[in-house]
DNA sequence: TGTTTGGCTTAACAATTTGATAATACAGCA
DNA sequence: TGCTGTATTATCAAATTGTTAAGCCAAACA
């Protein structure tokens, strides 16, 4: 194995956070730990773990509003999210699932349970693979940060990279306005809607080939 | 192996302790031994042994506790941990491996089966590769905290050391910063935003080269 | 025991880069 | 032409990093 896996956990029952986090240490995992939702939004920023375990019934931010903050910052967009509730009840699943989540549990916790949806969670999306995405004469690589066109290399700042990213992620694909501001802006920034389009310019620019074409009224693709 | 393995032993009955020091010191290890659990988090804070031998049962702290308290700093990710424990219900031996420990013992103990089990657990992590990283014109010898490039040795501080090290692990990765803390300082301590710009900024002062670059909004990266 | 040394961290400011916006120009089309 | 939506550019604010000096602390020293 590569790394210990890092698990964030927030509950605001002490007890059941003592019990899970009991059971994930005994698995090898790393474990950290929040009593409500403004302490996991904080440490899961700090520590960025591989999978964060969220209660939905909080006080203060509740498990589904802690989710949806993390999930619009683009650091987390590939974390592993499961909710812990106690309802039973089918829509909060679904809701659940909907807001981003990737698993839920309900309580009362069975630790069996518990550890082999972990494992099972991360056995199918061990993303330990190369992160480089490769689009015609594009290479596009994620973990170095680094853009390679027929053979040169580009520098791209932080949200051109982004964008780039997201574009050449689904080659053909034609991302809305609004999509591309949720995934790279996340849905708590609100910028202007020339944004964008500066961007894309930067983009058109640097890359001078003309590989992102405009889809008026709608959005952005990526072609090659 | 070049150096003498140190062995860290904690246990609260003196009888134990001593045999198990007479026997590990007669197969050639350095044993250092601790009468509790907090003595043995000072002591291996301070020696940095290869292995650690912890009784479960112990007042104040026990095994466990000292093995959660180790296995949270970074420096002792990798250290060989063993449970020794009377009890040889399985519930708590399942607990002690799932706590991070390499292997457990009961008690009464062989000491026969004491030192081979060492032995394996030696044998099979043995560490002990060059642990000499090679990039370019450097090199980083990670035992002996030492930098050599094109052909000058260069002193680094242990931070710095292992800032430069933790790069050159994997060349062109951008390491974000949170990254970094979590891997260097670990998820306990925080430290300020400047810090890391310090470092990076003696390193690049010691070697004169420039192999760090910035990624901006990201992080750090080591280049050739 | 007092002193010195060196490493680590922080504060403060400078330098730099990035990101967002506004203003303007342009293109397509009813 | 007037309308709608995008491109471009320059500009400013904000975020990020670089640099330096200074303080603190612990280990080494004497």
């Amino acid at each position: 194995m590569s790394t210990v896996k890092k698990i964030l956990i927030a509950d605001d029952e002490p007890d059941i956070l003592e019990i899970i986090q009991y059971n994930l240490q005994a698995e090898g995992f790393e474990v950290i730990t929040a009593k409500n939702g403004n302490e996991a939004i904080e440490k899961a920023k700090r520590t960025l773990p591989d999978l964060i375990i969220l209660d939905i019934m909080m006080p203060g931010k509740t498990g589904m509003e802690v989710c949806n903050t993390l999930r619009s910052l683009p650091v987390f967009k590939n974390t592993l999210i499961i909710f812990l509730t106690a309802l039973s009840d089918e829509g909060t699943e679904v809701k659940g699932l909907e807001t981003g989540a990737d698993d839920y549990l309900t309580k009362p916790i069975s630790p069996k349970v518990l550890v082999s949806k972990v494992n099972a969670l991360f056995r199918r999306f061990s993303n330990d693979g190369p992160k480089v995405l490769k689009v015609g004469d594009l290479e596009i690589d994620r973990e170095k940060y680094m853009i390679n066109f027929k053979g040169s290399d580009i520098v791209l700042a932080r949200k051109e990279f982004e964008l780039l990213a997201l574009l050449a992620g689904k080659p053909g694909k034609v991302f809305l306005r609004n999509e591309i501001l949720n995934t790279i802006w996340g849905t708590e920034v609100i910028v202007g809607d020339r944004t964008i389009d500066v961007h894309i310019r930067k983009i058109r620019q640097k890359l001078d080939l003309d590989c992102i074409s405009t889809v008026k009224g709608v959005g952005y693709k990526f072609e090659i």
